[in-house]
DNA sequence: TGATCTTTTGTACGATAGTACAAATCACAT
DNA sequence: ATGTGATTTGTACTATCGTACAAAAGATCA
């Protein structure tokens, strides 16, 4: 105990590595992994450069030391409200339940870590975008296991379609996300100020609702290869 | 002229500063901005570092020539696949008609410039997740206009679904998008093989299938404040 | 208190960044 | 052929990058 040895709890010391984290989490969502500085890190949590390296050696494992923090929490988060909305009866409530129980962690706090839910998702969204080499791996590694639970849950509730359509409609599903957490300004400015971006609670409820609808949609495959060639075609 | 000096019409010169746009856009659409160098591009366009400076000034400027030249064909395309779209009678298929004018141009090539539809909108949707400055401003004052003709368009044909719930869903249907240009390999994988992510007609029919559904769901708002309070809980 | 371990600081090094600019080269009209 | 303007090259400058490392400071316990 640092400070407080009477206490038995390991009680929060506002360490300086927990700073340093804080700091790169959010300005790497912000910014992406290579506008930002270790420099930069070091000054927003108040600490020196040589402090970076101290506690995580490399950016890149600065980077890696985020993604561990937040992994664990936020996929046995998803498990808990996955096996919830599985014992839901009613088919159609039932896939509600499993979209928002993707959803959700993804926008709130995982467990003890203050509101990094959505900075986090965020985060991900930026490396996802920057193509960024370590991130690729361990979210590969990490998520594609709960991506394959949230798939074959909704594909019970969905019999009818294939389980392509239900992976290629869950990917909208992520995209449409993480948009949401990368520029929620642009809702606000599309609607003209009557929404807000922002608001965690719209957002979900928003894309649970249009989500659920999407993944309802015939199947295309064999079925209805194309109910009609539509009036737009690829060439002008 | 520099080959064919008998023809009158300044016939296009294979010229450096092409080869340095397509690099660049190349290296910005795979890598994000920060992480490419000035070298890098010239490197990769067979060119000399001080050739970009002598075309683009800045690295910003190259950014910025590479919207110019994209910007103008792509909305000039989705106006006229919008304006067809409203031609047709049918209020579902012209909403199908609606998101397909939307989609489709993102993902095609834009007039002349080989095959660089897909390529710039990941361009842009990389910028996007980066926050990049430049890009930003471009983006709003050149496709808030064609993004506001899109969700009257899309309004007109649901009457009854308010304003606020089609700018969140036309805001989704963007991030689909761009995430499915961006992690293609990911439905692959997801798929166990079954279905090509990077196939852009499979990517276009699954996305406006699945758009066209979300559009069509039931407006959230006041009507159904939320029809059943859901299983899954905000807090564990 | 003094010894020991952890953490923080300060500074420095080599690599690479964006950009500037003079020299070399090229295209082409005269 | 030669002069002229456009382009390309080569190189250099300064700033900043990630990282290393020794010294200072702080914490812990005999």
């Amino acid at each position: 105990m640092t400070r407080n040895p009477a206490s038995k709890e390991t009680a929060r010391k506002p360490n300086m590595r927990e700073a340093i984290l804080a700091a790169a989490e959010e300005l790497f969502a912000t910014n992406g992994f290579n506008a930002v500085s270790v420099r930069d890190i070091a000054q927003a949590a108040g600490a020196n450069p040589g402090s970076v390296t101290y506690h995580f050696k490399t950016k890149d494992g600065l980077l890696l030391e985020i993604y561990r923090r937040h992994c664990g929490p936020m996929n046995l988060r998803r498990s808990e409200l996955l096996a919830a909305a599985k014992r839901v009866r009613d088919l159609q409530d039932r896939l509600e339940a499993v979209v928002r129980a993707y959803v959700v962690p993804a926008f709130t706090s995982g467990s003890d870590l203050a509101g990094g839910g959505a900075r986090f998702t965020r985060l991900r969204a930026v490396m996802s975008a920057e193509g960024n080499e370590v991130a690729r791996k361990i979210i590969a590694q990490t998520f594609d296991d709960t991506s394959h639970a949230f798939i074959d849950a909704i594909h019970e509730s969905l019999p009818h379609v294939p389980r392509t359509d239900i992976v290629w409609r869950s990917h909208f599903l992520l995209g449409a996300l993480y948009y949401s957490l990368v520029t929620p300004d642009r809702v606000s400015r599309l609607s003209r100020g009557e929404a807000d971006g922002s608001d965690a609670a719209s957002a979900i409820e928003q894309l649970v609702q249009a989500t659920v609808a999407a993944f309802q949609a015939p199947a295309l495959d064999q079925a209805a290869p194309a109910r009609r060639r539509p009036v737009v075609s690829s060439k002008t």
